[in-house]
DNA sequence: CTTATCGGTTAGTGATGACTTACGGTTAGT
DNA sequence: ACTAACCGTAAGTCATCACTAACCGATAAG
């Protein structure tokens, strides 16, 4: 998802500031076909909203699942910290013993 | 990077317990080869590290890898949330206008 | 109604990457 | 030394995916 390099620059444009999708793909070496899927796989892994203004869609970015992803990796970041601490704890008597 | 299910599988195996490479493959339905190149990777960019115990290396989360991971994702989020309220703002005072 | 702008969709192509098989190197045990 | 266990690497294959070109629908302006 956050691989590709150009969909991390569509994000970090539209968290800059909200845009188009010919604005987006004007600041991109890419066409805009590219960028409108891009969008679309954004919008659904909810990272993404779209708003329509008049023939113009406004995308921005989705609070909520950017939110979600970071609490996600927050939560997957905090167990592995306690494992890695009862780990070595556990070692520490392990070689208590010897 | 993490788009991969693979990778994602692996991380949290050996954010559960450190571990054997024949290990991790033994729980995943891929060859040993295979999990051995993803650890690669993932020792690369500093997500994992690997120590060696006989002929055996034992593969462990680095803490610091994930930690910064972590970060950037929560700055990106932060500011973005910070250019939404803005923006809403902005709107509001707009609207005001009319 | 006609024209222009904006954007989503489809089909096809090229590149990236995940996987397996085969091989070689290293350590532990006998 | 010989054998076995464990692992990294190289080469090749196959699927996935990002991209472009072409097309069509919808809205705005004249």
């Amino acid at each position: 998802m956050l691989a590709d390099p150009t969909r991390r620059a569509i994000l970090e444009r539209i968290g800059h500031a909200p845009a188009a999708v010919g604005e987006i793909a004007a600041g991109l070496p890419v066409s805009r076909p590219a960028v409108s899927q891009h969008l679309k796989l954004l919008k659904e892994a909810g990272l993404v909203t779209e708003t329509a203004a008049g023939t113009r869609r406004i995308y921005r970015i989705d609070p909520r699942g950017l939110g979600a992803m970071r609490d996600w990796l927050d939560q997957f970041w905090r167990t592995s910290l306690d494992n890695f601490a009862a780990y070595a704890e556990a070692q520490a008597k392990e070689e208590e013993k010897e």
